[in-house]
DNA sequence: AAGCCTTTCAACCGCGCGTCG
DNA sequence: ACGACGCGCGGTTGAAAGGCT
């Protein structure tokens, strides 16, 4: 027998949420918090896959994202962690408060792999690229439109930043010790004790996921006017009433969602 | 101005894993 | 031990926006 499928699909609505949808998910989410999603779409009175409420919340609608680009740590950490982790994108966001995985891997896809194959390091192996994976690498639209990025010392092993790298500041600085770049970055992923970094040591700490946490919503406080897209963007400025939400609805969404100590925290969101 | 191409990113799909009865 | 179920993850798709000719 067959796997059953996680939703009905007769009746099940698909593409782009619209503002309504999006109002009765946060409604009936920071009513009754984080439940079981499949019921989520009866409950809420949504005619949408709960798989589909759930990815929609985690990646759009949760308060604590951050919104905008990734700056300049935030992609140094990214590339860091990517030499480590692999495409383990959760793991990776886990790492970086506010961020999602689908926006991690969407920003590694369209910038980060660009700029590292533009520096020539592979942003499969972390490994400087020879001249014949360069083009492997890259997508024939890719390679289009970077004809002459292919440095001619790569082959060599040196690592040589293109002459004009005014497109690669973001991270032009970092470097990957020999060790880290090496083989598959699961089983030969070094020992996080023995980091030399002190960030990175941090990072790599359970104490950096705890602290995490805190930065989230300490972030989201602070950048609440920007979680709801800009108020340009009509299809979500509903979501700038999140700002209107009294203590009490806060405080229940927050105790079921297993948050803690946000009872102190929730304050900043309002 | 119009059509085509490229880029971006929200959303979907299928699979694997953990949990529970 | 086994199967059903729900959730989360990573890869992929496709619509929209922006850029180019």
């Amino acid at each position: 027998m067959g796997r059953q499928p996680c939703c009905d699909k007769l009746g099940v609505k698909k593409g782009p949420w619209t503002a309504e949808e999006d109002r009765k998910l946060v409604n009936f989410i920071l009513t009754n918090g984080q439940c079981c999603w499949r019921t989520v779409p009866k409950l809420a009175g949504l005619r949408r896959c709960g798989k589909s409420c759930r990815l929609r919340w985690t990646n759009y609608l949760r308060p604590d994202l951050k919104r905008g680009l990734l700056n300049e740590e935030e992609e140094k950490l990214i590339i860091d962690l990517h030499a480590r982790l692999g495409n383990r994108w959760s793991k990776i966001a886990a790492r970086l408060p506010g961020r999602t995985d689908n926006e991690i891997k969407n920003h590694w896809n369209t910038h980060i792999k660009k700029k590292l194959i533009k520096m020539g390091i592979d942003p499969v192996t972390h490994e400087p690229l020879h001249q014949q994976s360069i083009s492997s690498a890259l997508t024939p639209q890719e390679m289009s439109s970077h004809p002459t990025d292919c440095p001619q010392s790569h082959a060599t092993g040196q690592q040589e930043l293109p002459e004009d790298d005014s497109n690669i500041t973001s991270i032009d600085n970092f470097s990957f010790p020999p060790e880290k770049m090496s083989g598959d970055d699961q089983s030969q992923a070094p020992d996080p004790q023995n980091d030399d970094d002190p960030l990175m040591s941090y990072i790599w700490s359970d104490a950096f996921l705890d602290d995490a946490l805190m930065w989230n919503f300490a972030a989201a406080g602070e950048e609440c006017s920007e979680f709801g897209l800009s108020s340009s963007d009509d299809n979500s400025a509903w979501l700038l009433d999140y700002q209107e939400l009294g203590d009490e609805d806060f405080g229940l969404a927050c105790s079921n969602m297993n948050m803690n100590s946000l009872d102190d925290i929730g304050g900043k969101y309002i």
